[in-house]
RNA sequence: UCCUCGAUAGCUCAACGGUAGAGCAUCCGGCUGUUAACCGGAGGGUUGCUGGUUCGAAUCCAGCUCGGGGAGCCA
């Protein structure tokens, strides 16, 4: 890649550290001049060096700085965080840990680090820098956490759009509250003093700003499904919203999905589409991001890359959830809840069936009809229906998906049997009336891919600047 | 929301009923190729908050707040 900064041949040439390490030939005996943060100096009497990060690439460059330094007297004060730009040649390192260095001509200090700058050059508990989120990009392991994190989302609308899937923006206000994914933050701008109330004494939300009652989105699904049956390929990708109090490793409040949604599709297709975009992420990403990789694998979790890459030779498996069922009753682990037909399936049961029985991504499919949502388009036996969730090992369900139901008679009885309102849903039934057909689709969690990609083990330390209960700082 | 564990210097931890310590970080000094550099010195604390027991509480008890792990809900 060439730099939109570099200089002709033979003059100073700004560039970024990435292209360093990728072309060292190009620059090697070379004058160059970069901008970065200082992680760590260490200095002598008449000579010292500095590690240097300008952000572009995960290795950082050594810069060597000796006592004819203009300004060595500063320069060796310099604490971990300063931002500095750099002159000098590029030459070969005599050192072991680098192919090459900086040696510094003329150092300009950009911005000093005050002393009680929070981060050390010693590593830090995650729990520590969650309280500094706004420093904590600037330490390795958030770096790399969120380099990939940019990668996998371009590797995700590169995957969708090769394939030619619309992107739809859906929107994140939405009108319906009867999604039944969960509990949802309201959107509103009446006053809490001196709330409008009718007669009943219930709030009167025709005087709120949309003139009814509003509430942040939990899913897109169904108006994606309306720009499906027009594009027949789509998919979103943005902000989603829970406000259930949930406590774990695995949620957050506000955190980021995929939803793809296809027509003309059975839940094979469907199936075969969430296997193909994971393997094309993991894919990306282990090339795009190796030293990453590379980190993750050595420090955070010591079998992720091989892992991955067996991944991306082996078939997802595939089992039925009444199979599932039989699996576990006759497995050897002991389970503290009981396996019974008809109940949902356990983080246990999940972890044994993706961790020990298939030690791999595995889809469970046809999960009976009163665990899964109206819109899911009900089996020949009249009692399961055409879902899937796909269970990965160490993070657990990272999508859910299903066949929609298409024959408008089974939608409307499923929603009657569920007591849901007939007239919320008057442009999702429409669907149905106007060329309905048979479609599929699934929620793929973004942070929870992540998780997989790096084997972090927090939802929190995979977005930026996490929301959970109790917490909304930054 | 439930169960469980925890909160001591900026960070990571020790002290477990009797004067609150170490390593790292910071500041000062030393050191001619370092790699979380090294060596010497200094500053740095209402022991999460509120109350209780005790001659005496970081330590024991209660409540609260916040955090970790597990569970539920789900992506």
């Amino acid at each position: 890649m060439q730099s939109k900064h570099a200089g002709g041949v033979g003059k100073m040439q700004t560039a970024v550290i990435k292209e360093f390490f990728k072309q060292s030939d190009k620059y090697l005996g070379g004058k160059i001049r970069v901008d970065g943060w200082v992680r760590t100096v260490r200095v002598s009497k008449t000579f010292g060096f500095i590690e240097l990060n300008d952000g572009t690439f995960f290795a950082n460059l050594q810069v060597v700085f000796e006592e004819s330094l203009g300004n060595f007297t500063e320069v060796a004060k310099l604490v971990t965080g300063s931002a500095i730009t750099v002159e000098g040649e590029l030459v070969e390192s005599p050192g072991a840990k680098q192919p090459f260095e900086l040696k510094a001509e003329n150092i300009e200090i950009m911005g000093t680090c005050a002393p009680d700058y929070p981060l050390q050059k010693k590593r830090h508990t995650f729990e520590f820098l969650r309280t500094i989120a706004h420093l904590r990009p600037r330490t390795n392991t958030f770096a790399a956490v969120f380099r990939v994190r940019s990668l996998a989302a371009y590797a995700i609308h590169q995957f969708f759009q090769e394939r030619d899937f619309v992107y739809v923006h859906t929107p994140v206000i939405t009108g319906s509250d009867a999604e039944g994914a969960g509990e949802m933050f309201r959107v509103t701008t009446l006053g809490f003093d001196k709330t409008p109330r009718k007669e009943a004494g219930q709030v009167d939300f025709t005087r709120d700003f949309f003139g009814r009652e509003t509430n942040l989105t939990v899913s897109g699904q169904l108006e994606a499904e309306t720009y499906c049956l027009a594009f027949g390929r789509v998919y979103t990708f943005g902000p989603t919203f829970r406000a259930e109090n949930s406590n774990t490793p695995r949620h957050a409040a506000e955190f980021w999905m995929i939803e793809p949604e296809i027509a003309f599709a059975d839940l094979k297709d469907d199936m075969n589409l969430a296997e193909a975009m994971m393997k094309y992420v993991i894919g990306y990403v282990l090339e795009n991001a190796p030293e990453e990789m590379d980190f993750f694998d050595k420090f955070i979790d010591k079998s992720l890359l091989a892992r991955l890459e067996n991944v991306l030779k082996s078939h997802f498996g595939h089992v039925t959830y009444t199979e599932a069922i039989d699996i576990l009753k006759n497995s050897p682990e002991k389970f503290e809840y009981p396996v019974e037909w008809g109940c949902d399936l356990q983080t246990e049961h999940e972890r044994y069936l993706a961790e020990k029985h298939f030690q791999k991504p595995v889809f469970v499919t046809d999960y009976p009809k009163q665990i899964k949502a109206f819109y899911m388009r009900m089996n020949d036996d009249q009692n399961t229906v055409a879902a899937m969730d796909l269970l990965v090992p160490g993070v657990g369900e990272i999508i859910g998906g299903s066949q929609r139901e298409e024959r408008l008679d089974y939608l409307e009885q499923r929603l009657a049997d569920l007591g849901l309102n007939r007239e919320d849903y008057w442009w999702y039934l429409d669907l149905r009336k106007y060329g309905g057909t048979k479609h599929a689709g699934f929620g793929l969690g973004f942070e929870r891919l992540i998780m997989y990609l790096t084997g972090m083990s927090n939802i929190r330390d995979v977005i930026s600047f996490p929301r959970t209960p109790k917490n909304a700082e930054f």
